[in-house]
DNA sequence: TTTAAATCTGGATTCATTCCAAATTTCATG
DNA sequence: CATGAAATTTGGAATGAATCCAGATTTAAA
C-alpha cells in the first residue's frame, strides 16, 4: 500500500548508488521486510548486475539468508514494477534482472549467458519507422549477440 | 546426412520466394519427408510469418496434416539451422520462428504478442562498441517494444 | 496493543520445450 | 524392384523456469 509520504520524494534510486537498501525500498513505496532488505543488499552493491531469479536465490542461500524462491520471484517483479530493476529477455526460457535501469543496451555472449552493458549514449539507433497507429514505443532494445572465437 | 549434390547449389532460398517446398528442402540438404514438406508449404506461403511451434502445429492440425508436436519442434530447429528460418526471442518462455531470413528488425506489440518486420535498411545502428576480445558479432537485434495506447 | 492488510512460504501446478526408445520411412545400393 | 542401414517420426515421459495457492507470519496504521 502507498502512503502519503511516498509522493513527496524527488531523487531516483539510480541517481544515488550509495543509498541504503532500506531507504531504497522506502522511496519505492515497498515495505522493508527482512527478505526484501536482504535481496536489495545483494542486488544493489554498487556494481551493475544481471541476475536470474535462480542465481539470486542461490546467492542468498550461500549468504545464509533464508528466502524462498517464490519470494525471490515476487521481489524481483516488485522491484521491476517499482523501477528499481529492469527485466531483460535474450534467451527463451530465462529472464535476467538488470540493476542498471538507465538507458542502455547489451552485448550477449551466447555460450556463457553473460550480459554486458553498452551505455545508451554510445549507441545510436536512427531511421526508426513510426510506431503503428494506436501504439507507442515503450522501449527500444538493442542486443548484440556474440559468439566465442574472434 | 549430406550428399555430394548438396554442395553444388548457389541460390539462397530467401532469394526465390516462389520455389516449391520440396526444392527448398533439397537445396537445404533436408530429406523431403511428408512432414517437412507439409510444414514447409505452410511456412513458406509467400508472406513473412512469425510463428510459434504451437501455432504451426495448430495450423497443421487444422489443415488435416498429421504431424506430432515433437516433429514440429524438430523441423523448426532443422529449418533454422539450415538458414530457412530465423529464431526470434522477445518474451521469456516463447520462441518465434521467422520466415524472413533477410537482415531486419522488429516491432513487438506487448499485449497481442505480434511481431512486425522493420526492413534492415530502414534502420541504422551506429556507434557500436568493439566486440570484447575473443568474440565476434553474430547478430544485432533491435526490438522496438510497443504498448497499446497511442 | 489490536488487527486488518501485506507478505512469505512449501508444495503443487502450469506450460513450453526437450528427451527417449520403439516404430516407420527414406534412399543408396545391388 | 528388393534390401538394409541411416534418418526420421512419434507418443509419452521428463525437465525446468515460472506461477499459483492457501495457510502461517509479519508489518504498520490506528
Ligand atoms: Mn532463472
Ligand atoms: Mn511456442
Ligand atoms: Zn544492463
Ligand atoms: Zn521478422
Amino acid at each position: 500500500m502507498q502512503t502519503m509520504t511516498d509522493l513527496i520524494h524527488a531523487p531516483t534510486p539510480a541517481e544515488d548508488p550509495g543509498i541504503q537498501a532500506t531507504d531504497r525500498l522506502a522511496r519505492a513505496g515497498l515495505r522493508p521486510t527482512r527478505q526484501r532488505v536482504a535481496l536489495a543488499k545483494l542486488l544493489f552493491d554498487g556494481r551493475d548486475r544481471h541476475v536470474t531469479a535462480e542465481q539470486l536465490h542461490g546467492q542468498a542461500s550461500t549468504a545464509d539468508m533464508r528466502v524462498s524462491l517464490a519470494t525471490v520471484y515476487n521481489t524481483l517483479h516488485q522491484f521491476t514494477e517499482a523501477g528499481l530493476l529492469r527485466e531483460v529477455v535474450v534467451e527463451a526460457g530465462r529472464s535476467y534482472f538488470d540493476t542498471n535501469v538507465s538507458d542502455h543496451h547489451h552485448f550477449f555472449v551466447e555460450g556463457s549467458g553473460h550480459l554486458l552493458d553498452i551505455p545508451g549514449h554510445a549507441l545510436e539507433v536512427s531511421g526508426l519507422p513510426e510506431a503503428p497507429a494506436g501504439t507507442r514505443v515503450a522501449r527500444v532494445d538493442v542486443i548484440i549477440r556474440l559468439s566465442a572465437g574472434g
